[in-house]
DNA sequence: CTATCTAGCTAGGAAAGCAACCTACTCACT
DNA sequence: AGTGAGTAGGTTGCTTTCCTAGCTAGATAG
């Protein structure tokens, strides 16, 4: 799942690891640690669903920069769907048992 | 997540584990196995959001029935909801990127 | 008497996430 | 000159979760 968001995040522009890991704190999904994103990113770029280039930086370490492939977001687009009915599924059936039980 | 699932099905009544997996099946989630179920059911056991009672079967086998306890009730509620939190975050995260740049 | 359905459970392995750690470069402060 | 913080990438090892596959056992159908 994270791969999805980790992908939609790419499909916006062009952008490296370090900045990803902002991105996604800013929208709120947590820290995502190096342990997690840097493996998951070279399963991205293994399945070719990005592409990479190395550049140095004029400040600063060089930057791995990941770009979106056709493949990449023709993924993004099933995956999300897939993901976009599974979230549906849950979230009536959770609110729904709360709802059926609750004593309160 | 999936236990979230699983005890938003027994919150909707009394009801033992091959019916649960019947129950989840039904309503979308796919068919979970034996080996992911029963394990998942224990631990909800043993951190105590069900309780459980055995009973001889008039016909079949015998049925463990598991019951939710306000403790599970409670988790239900709050697990859900951020569940939910997440659920929104990453729907409106990826359509949003698909829209982005899709250049069909 | 065997097959199938119901019902519960275990063992082993693959995958994903996380904590912790490491390298390396730049800049600011001391 | 040296230390610390920030940027940037990565690895290692642990734990959890899930799946495949199999086992036990009662009831029922052929």
């Amino acid at each position: 799942m994270l791969d999805l968001a980790v992908l939609a995040v790419i499909a916006r522009g062009e952008t490296y690891g370090y900045r990803i890991s902002a991105d996604l704190q800013e929208a709120g999904l947590g820290s995502v640690k190096g342990g997690t994103l840097y493996p998951l990113l070279a399963r991205l770029e293994e399945t070719g669903a990005v592409v990479t280039t190395w550049r140095e930086g004029e400040s600063g370490p060089g930057r791995k920069w990941y770009a979106i492939t056709p493949e990449g977001r023709a993924r993004l687009h099933d995956d999300g769907e897939r993901w976009h009915a599974f979230a549906s599924l849950t979230t009536t059936l959770i609110p729904d048992a709360v709802a059926t039980g609750d004593p309160r």
